[in-house]
DNA sequence: CATGAATGAGGATTCATTCAT
DNA sequence: CATGAATGAATCCTCATTCAT
């Protein structure tokens, strides 16, 4: 237990807000949604329960937060390697490397939200907006998209031959999504992210 | 609501444990494990929820058996495959459409097991043995396996060039559930199967 | 305490829905609504927390529960009187009884649920409908209507001389509630009430 | 909302004591006590929340304050009255204006002030005495004992008969307290005034 | 004095599970 | 076996109050 606190920083005594983030990171990751509470996010991060309120409506609306803190930086790469002058065959195999490692960081989590965010919203769900619940989902759609969007630019230039963009998009993501899912990365990560790549524009039929 | 529990037949009065599990597969489906509550379930199911009980040691056994229940025909055809004697490119692409066809199917259910087998058998779950918890995971560990032990079939017989055959597995299964998660498959099942094989197998550049 | 649970007869083992109507009547008219505590109901009902929750959606619909129970005997009679055959001053002189003796007896509970009907059904109170409010509401109006009514009869037949029918009904109400939430009754019960009836029909000068 | 504030003079930026009363009076008035928070009050008197307890114990002295502060200038009316060298009929004339007039302005309270204070002072209220409690009851007791008082003056002077003076006193004041809280005076002020002091004075039967 | 971030005791509510009939 | 009333452990959330700045 002391070498999980040991994984939060509470040397800054300020920051209250973060060291719940950073808790609710861990516990979420380890427990999912539903097993988590918030008595164990609290002696984790070193807090009352009533602070987390203070920050953050409720669970839902701590664990959202969390969500969209952690995907920010992400959806960034991905949408600046899109505008990248580079061939779209590039785009894919850098793409591939990001989906790679920003899903093999936050594995666990990620995990958690892609089995909950088809649930939130509904009936009961104070403090969570159609719109936010919009919101929510954009963060796993985004890169998609974008992702897609390349595959597209692909088939325009004749480099890509597929029936259709948005299930290439969708089989390249859930490839990297199950190899990290599985934890079969490793310290062979360059090795994984080009094997990927490869696999999926050249196929594995030795011709 | 009565559409619903038309999906059940209710005609045989024996046989309530059929029934609980029926109603079981439609609340967890729909609901995920946490909020499905044994409630929905017997009002579906139209019994007694001591009779829940009598059958189930507890809500995680009655999810447990109801997976073991639907997973065990389609580990069947799997090992079948894998026996038949026919070349191995041939045998992933039935492969597929047997991984497509069932996950297509199951596709809610499954999402919500293989979200929850990751949490069954922790500390304070009574009725669920280390090794109750074993086999729950072999019934996605092992069609998998099957799956990679053809693929290292062709790799042998200098089909396939892949770096992991395990990864590769994965990456084609995950292909598969992505795809059927995300409920794209609509009304050409075939295509979408022979999509999936082709693309694993040859790859999406215009060589 | 155990004094107050006698005020309960537990003998009966069945009727758990009216021992926890019984035990939140006396803690309710106790405390009020806010600082009246479920557990302190259970604890005086003999029963467990869920239980409540088996028979009442929520701490607001036990409430409401108990009033309507309560108060539609005395509904009853007060619209009988009204139907009886005889002068408009005696149906005051008998309703004044009515009044006096209903909330003399639960006068603790009436001045909670008089004081708490006007904030039932703001934002954040599930399990109370728009209808179910006006319909509480009623609890107090009816009665209070049919008294208008009746003074309006007497009016008519030149018995009475006042303003408003509406502000005498609600004078008479309100002299016989403050009498009886300063519990001035005391023993002379049936003298109070003439002396009300009469105050109120005659006057208190001297001509 | 916008509105609300300006209802409280925030010119002076001295006198944060008067803000904070201004604004409790407001949210009392509406919230009743346990609904009201500390928080909106304090949002409307655009205060920290530090600052009401520089000035006030807890929730309940910052309620009591605000009763006492408003009800002083009554008290002292009341009082006046009594001590006029006027009739004992008119001094019931007089009076009926005043707490009309009074529990007009102060109607909703006042509702809530005649609520609590039964349940001040109990177990568990610190920086709440038996003597200020008492002292609290007097807010609404000492003008009823005067008012009580002028009507033995009439009794005795054989201007009115009545059994209890108490009760009289009671009756009176309930009378007003009870179409004020219903709000039936609307623009006739002093029309309903004489005609509360007349009824009770001469009844409405048709002599 | 003014402030507001931090706190935690307290309370309502849910729901899997039991057991007497 | 079938049932469903009874149960209470578990959990989320509120809000008055404190105290360091």
């Amino acid at each position: 237990m002391d070498k999980i606190k040991d994984q939060i920083d509470l040397s800054d005594p300020k920051n209250k807000r973060q060291h719940i983030l950073d808790a609710a990171y861990i516990v979420f990751s380890r427990k999912g949604f539903h097993r988590a509470t918030v008595d164990e996010i609290i002696k984790l991060a070193d807090t009352g329960k009533g602070t987390v309120y203070n920050y953050f409506i409720n669970k839902e609306n701590l664990f959202y937060t969390l969500i969209e803190e952690r995907s920010a930086p992400f959806r960034h790469h991905i949408s600046n390697i899109k505008k990248d002058n580079i061939p779209p065959l590039e785009k894919i195999r850098l793409m591939t490397r990001e989906f790679l490692s920003f899903y093999d960081k936050h594995a666990d989590l990620w995990r958690v939200f892609m089995h909950e965010v088809r649930c939130f919203g509904e009936v009961g769900y104070p403090g969570f907006s159609e719109e936010q619940q919009k919101k929510c989902r954009r963060n796993f759609e985004e890169p998609l998209e974008t992702l897609e969007a390349v595959i597209k630019e692909g088939i325009e230039q004749g480099l890509l031959i597929v029936a259709s963009s948005k299930q290439a998009a969708y089989g390249l993501l859930s490839a990297i999504l199950a190899i990290v899912f599985q934890k079969l990365i490793g310290d062979e990560f360059d090795q994984t992210a080009e094997n990927i790549a490869r696999v999926f524009l050249f196929g594995i039929a030795n011709k």
